[in-house]
DNA sequence: ATGTATTATTGAAACGTATCAATATTAAGG
DNA sequence: CCTTAATATTGATACGTTTCAATAATACAT
């Protein structure tokens, strides 16, 4: 019932703590026959090392944190299974938190992680206009996801402008003259897709752009609403692409003008702009970008990586007596805080003509399984 | 750069080791000016209490842990959401981990949590038949989640016969004739489907049912494959009624049968299985049953606490010399070793004449959004 | 055999906190 | 102002590991 410690594995090895210890961490220091008494011992009394103990004696965890400001969005999925799987090529671990939209939760989770010495962090904070680092001076490596910042520190984030810019793109190279940008600018990225999307209006002046502040970014219940109403109005003067800014939005909005009669993308083509692989797995061939979310996570704990690397480097140089590399190098690291890495989106044409928004359902394509998204 | 400890803030803010941990585990024991002074010294040097040696020497940490098979499962997100809420709000937190599909990662977390001191552990094992259950003597509360055993131990699962039945009679209550069963029997919980299901075939022998034991659980190519094979036999021979094993199957086998030129469910209709809501977000109206992974999740959270309390309450009985009566609570336990729970699934009918298949998009649906899911 | 080089094993000293009995401080009552 | 009760604060101890210098046990060459 108490807790078999190591103590216990001892004294039932005939062995001594230390040897124990070692069983446990540098196998090849023993030799085979301890070895294995070591390890039957621990296994006839059924022993768990305490890791705790472990991280408070040794040092480091070899796992990462993830915080997340939500569970149910594809893209927050797609992070994590990127950084899931880059931990584990690594020999790390990943520990997932859900903030939960609550940023007083998203701060717990954050010092917990800080004070469980895990070997680093990654944040996709919660989003807002009102951003600023979590955190203060960083005890371990902390990564920052989806999120634009002037400040110091490590940053991933999908290049929004260009998603705005590849997508506006698309719908002129579609022949569309009335364009409609969907969807509330609530968050710094949301305004970035919009600003790529202006960019591009301003180098066509003959097509008329238009963009309707409203819609919560993932409520396809608002989408609908618009869609109806963009669906009600005259012929001539309705868009004949709407451009969401989410994919959520997008769905919401091909359903409301379908379910008010009209085609898409017959009378008006739709298309979203996130990638969210869960918005169109239902079998509505939405045209998209960026679904990038993988890669984010990826590239999150590549730079989780990067700076461990580093900071082994510099103990090393330090403790060979090269005090002055080892300071070269943090200097340098100081004259260089930022490191930013924008994944850049790709468009996911599944409407490549107007014509094809109908039937191109993904489940018939081969090497693009949904079942992996749900 | 060195850590921050406890001994640093009480330097810096003239108390003793004690007062320090007084002003972060019981901050009322201390006079606000102590108080006060405690917390300047902690904010000033920026310090973090150590998690790990919390929790060696206290004991307890107050989180549990969840180990899921996969990430990207609308029911294993459910679950997540449902344990989540329900931890909070109870003053938990939860940390997550993927096992991603592999035994020995599996394992691995959960020993991880269990050397972590987690005030207790969720397990949605990996399917497979020869399901056994993870972790010996336990330490620790652990319940396993969508999982049937009848080993000892605290077991929460969706009534997967319950939901066979459910959906046929909501077959045949349409007025299905020929009525095929998709998708391989691969795991028990499946198999328990498909004996709901012929429990029901059973009792209408003038029903013809058959059974397609093929497709993957969670591959909607495979459902896509089938859907066009189905839409390919005779009109008087092919099914009017295809049952998928899964939702994501039936996304498949719909898209399938419409691709080959048929109406669903006009000519075939389709429903699913298990109440995936990721499944038909993108509007496909797909009738199902038992979204029940969020309930799952709560009622896990649920029997963790349950064991937490009674061990408190048996310790207290201790304590106070009442040893007889800790014994008798003991024994009581010994002899009940088993607590199950099962979540009874409930038809999600979004197709409740068959003719309604064809559009009644969610996102139509007040209080019912799919940006929830998304 | 004997001494030396190599490899295994040992056990004491951290690691940073919570706990709790002991002590010091404050408040209350006369 | 003194006594007693209540409340704050202290600091030694324990938690279960890892680490590492010291020691013991081998293997190897002579």
């Amino acid at each position: 019932m108490a807790h078999v410690t190591i103590q216990d594995v001892a004294r039932k090895a005939h062995v001594s703590l230390g040897t124990v210890s070692n069983a446990i961490n540098h196998p090849n220091k023993l030799r085979p026959g301890t070895l294995a008494r070591v390890r039957d011992a621990m296994s006839e009394l059924g022993f768990l090392p305490n890791q705790s103990a472990r991280m408070l004696a040794g040092g480091r965890n070899a796992s990462f944190g993830l915080v997340l400001p939500r569970l149910d969005h594809g893209f927050s999925l797609q992070i994590a299974n990127g950084a899931h799987s880059e931990a584990r090529r690594h020999g790390y671990g990943l520990l997932i938190a859900n903030a939960d939209e609550d940023l007083v939760l998203e701060q717990d989770y954050l010092r917990y992680f800080m004070g469980t010495q895990m070997s680093g962090i990654l944040v996709q904070p919660l989003a807002g206009k009102d951003w600023a680092p979590r955190a203060g001076a960083l005890p371990i490596p902390v990564v920052y996801l989806d999120t634009h910042s002037k400040q110091p520190g490590y940053f991933v984030a999908v290049d929004n402008v260009a998603q705005g810019r590849l997508i506006a793109e698309h719908a002129i190279s579609l022949q569309a003259r009335r364009i409609t940008v969907v969807g509330r600018a609530e968050d710094p990225n949301l305004e970035r897709r919009i600003e790529g999307i202006r960019e591009i209006a301003l180098k066509y002046p003959d097509v008329v752009f238009r963009h309707l502040d409203e819609g919560a970014w993932n409520l396809a219940r608002d989408g609908y609403m618009i869609g109806s109403r963009l669906a009600g109005e005259p012929a001539g003067e309705r868009p004949d692409f709407v451009l969401a800014l989410t994919d959520v939005l997008a769905t919401g909005v091909i359903a409301g003008i379908q379910d008010a009669g009209l085609s898409v993308p017959g009378d008006i083509a739709v298309a979203g702009c996130d990638g969210n692989p869960l918005a169109w797995s239902g079998g509505v061939p939405l045209t998209t970008c960026a679904p990038a979310g993988y890669e984010i996570g990826r590239r999150g704990v590549q730079f989780l990586i990067e700076q461990i690397e580093r900071a082994k480097a510099e103990k090393t140089l330090t403790e060979q007596g090269d005090v002055e590399a080892a300071a070269s190098m943090s200097q340098e690291a100081d004259e260089n805080p930022c490191h930013r890495s924008l994944v850049r989106p790709f468009l996911l044409a599944r409407q490549s003509t107007v014509q094809a928004n109908v039937r191109s359902n993904p489940a018939a394509q081969p090497g693009l399984d949904l079942g992996t998204y749900l």
